[in-house]
DNA sequence: TATGAATGAGTGTTCATTCAT
DNA sequence: CATGAATGAACACTCATTCAT
């Protein structure tokens, strides 16, 4: 039932879509859906909260604990590109319809985020204390950074899923050549490069497919 | 009429903003807005298109043409972050409810984003053509690349506009850090550093407001 | 809830009729009516073909098959009368306001208006052919005089509408001796005379009380 | 201005004509339709009674004094079809839209109704009188013979205008025919046939034309 | 005088929500 | 339990009508 709301919502948005519409296409009746359901903003509400929290759980599971802080950001981002990928109206709905619908929806959503961005500050952190760079580096700062860097995984997202034959790795790679080495080392023909890592068995079985279609973009970018 | 539409939009979205509210707001009656706009839908049509033009002529007019690539980039993220700072209502209706409700408006937006992203794929281009890599980058990981800047930028800007006392000054440096230096660098403390330019008479006075206030984020990173 | 209908858009008309009065005359609420005929068109639509096939069945049921053309207008026009008195309404909805919006309304009533000329056509058709005069009457001029015939029988019925103590039966005879003696064997003392019948158990019993009430306008005008 | 109230308000109908369109109609701008008449209701009844007049005017102005009750009615019915076929919307408003739309302008056209039902008594009653049968017809009948003769006359005047090529001259014919000699009479080869007049110059010189293209119907049917 | 500019009141239509069954 | 049947409240949109100029 939460199916059909997240594919209606997903592709209607909140206003437009329908209580008739997912009640049909869950094949039951719109009462029905009020009694498990009690309105259409817990309905929302109940997607949100799903998506989200499949999202997370998908990212988290992606990602390689012992790895060094790219390679944990690698692998997370694959996994975070691979989700989006599956579920486009999931990811509509977690990034346009819940930010656009009220202050309720917005907060749900963002909490989520900041459970990403936090993760993310994190691996910023790391490798600062890798680096030794630890107290040079100010909060607010890498704040910042955390945010563009999930935004510009956000706006990948959704460019790779209105592009033909972008795949998930892919994404990942031009995300990490950009936000790892960044444009001025990319120009000097410094590009990041993947860690080596035994392609180990995916839990979800057609994740590989979308990644092993494609040359590896890296490469290109590393001429 | 259209500041009263741009903000009920702006607040709202477009199915919730209600024409009486628009009208009320405007000071005006609902029918003199039929008047002079045919309807809602011409009415959002036309919030989106006078707020994507002032949005990319900012922009345009932020840009120092006679810089190197990383100065034009600085120069037009500081001009972009302050327009959205200024306009939140106007940035909303653009980044969130424009693509949220239609395929002709996703498409008038979408028409505005592409003139971003060419200018910053430009900007790249030119730099790549600075560094003797011009071959050695191709075109689909530039566009990759560009998308994932502007979705920083845009995703920078949400931030900014949330969170207390982040100016557009930092918003912006913080991007060039991200983006230009990369993360990789930072963590060896090579930031970003914006070139040196006289601060010029700024058309719109009170940009400079925004941007001064606080101390120099980029030398922070610099450490 | 079409009852309804038809009283508000026989008194009102088609726009001057509002969906709320007929709701409310209907004693549900607008939204049903809405669910059960989807627009104030295809209420307008439903209400006519109703009423069309209704006209034309009543009419249908009262001609009595076995009678010359004469008597068998006779017992049809007898039928009309009766059956335009009754559904005052339902009258003014067919003969005032369908012709008057649309195109589309005025052909449905138009399709049922033609049934009945051409019924009456046979009848003349058949009159002519009981006096050998079939091909001396050109079908063009048929035409013309069935158009005439009903034209004269629709004037009469919003008459007897309209005038109190006429009653179908006196239409009727007024209209057989208008139409079938002309006023040239009126004047010269030869009026049509209605023929000989055993008046039968009506199946709707009430329409002999329209007729009876008053002598019999033939008698009058035979002198 | 009336001229182009006449042809919205015969086109759309009374509820469905905007101010607006007839105010553009007329090449004036809306306040001053408000000023020379009041309202859209003295509008219409402006309209209503400018049409009426002119159509009696031409009705009376057709009827030759001197003839024979059928010379008389002939004449008359003569200039009643040539001048609806002139005046379409005219009619229009006259004989759908007045009567479709309230007590006060139904009751304006039924005056000017009553004036030519009340000329066409009395030539019903001046040919009793001329066969010396006046006594002998009731006046409820002669009302009720009246009554027909019109609404054939209006039905005609419909019919006329839908189809092509029928000219006044042959519907007045066929009227003749159906009223004077009556389908019993056409049956047995006994037609009304016109008096012998001279044909006399029309005041309004394009009506020979609508009348003359065709052969006598009379004479088709009098074979 | 003639009108551009403006509106109050009302329309058809939709949809989240609820009971009686 | 599950639902067919029903609705209150709201929305986009229109149009006859009026002033200030």
């Amino acid at each position: 039932m939460l199916d059909a709301a997240v594919s209606v919502f997903g592709r209607r948005g909140y206003m437009a879509a329908s209580m008739d519409e997912i009640a049909e296409l869950a094949g039951v009746s719109k009462p029905l859906v009020y009694l498990y359901l009690n309105s259409k903003d817990d309905l929302f509400s109940a997607c949100i909260r799903r998506e989200a929290r499949a999202l997370t759980e998908a990212v988290r599971a992606g990602v390689r604990p012992g790895l060094p802080p790219d390679g944990q950001l690698w692998s997370g981002l694959r996994a975070f590109f691979t989700h989006t990928a599956r579920n486009p109206d999931a990811w509509r709905v977690l990034h346009l319809h819940a930010r656009t619908h009220g202050e309720r929806f917005a907060a749900e959503v963002a909490s989520m985020r900041e459970e990403i961005v936090a993760f993310v500050t994190q691996l910023i952190a790391a490798a600062a204390r890798d680096a030794h760079r630890d107290p040079h580096l100010p909060a607010g700062e890498v704040a910042g950074l955390a945010e563009a860097l999930v935004g510009a995984a956000e706006s990948l997202a959704d460019w790779a899923g209105a592009t033909e034959g972008v795949t998930a790795k892919q994404a990942a790679a031009t995300l990490m050549n950009f936000a790892w080495a960044g444009l001025g080392d990319l120009m000097t023909g410094r590009p990041w490069s993947p860690p080596e890592e035994p392609e180990p068995d995916q839990s979800e079985p057609d994740q590989s497919d979308a990644d092993q279609a494609e040359p590896d973009p890296v490469a290109q970018v590393a001429g």
